[in-house]
DNA sequence: TGAGTGACTGTAA
DNA sequence: CTTACAGCCACTC
């Protein structure tokens, strides 16, 4: 039996990603099945499980997210401090970086 | 139980 | 930069 809601592929996928990459909400979103469900991630990522590394998740641009705690300033030091470079609130090399579990 | 909200994406204006 | 519409699911109240 599959447990597999949305959320917890999520879960997995998120607890996956390496130190030093990166992934976007439309990916994980489309990984688990639910291409438009890019939202879904956001709201998991709130109400989730904050020991996962939401700080390797960003948007479609690379960029960092909206809301994180602290802003996107914690977030950018956040990233830099596993080191992911960024600039304008937008990731360094971000298609380098960018992680996919098929890799 | 149901309504509201949300760390998003894409296209359009 | 903004607003608007449409789409998805989980969480909070």
């Amino acid at each position: 039996m599959e447990n597999t809601s949305f959320r917890d592929r999520v879960y997995e996928l998120v607890a996956q990603i390496p130190l030093g990459h990166v992934t976007t909400y439309g990916d994980l979103a489309g990984l688990v099945g639910h291409a438009h469900a890019a939202r879904l991630v956001g709201s998991i990522a709130h109400f989730g499980d904050p020991d996962l590394p939401w700080q390797r998740v960003v948007n479609r641009f690379g960029g960092l997210a909206s809301g994180y705690p602290g802003g996107r300033a914690a977030h950018s030091e956040y990233l830099a401090s596993e080191g992911i470079s960024s600039t304008n609130h937008i990731v360094d090399n971000f298609e380098t970086i960018r992680w996919r579990p098929n890799l």
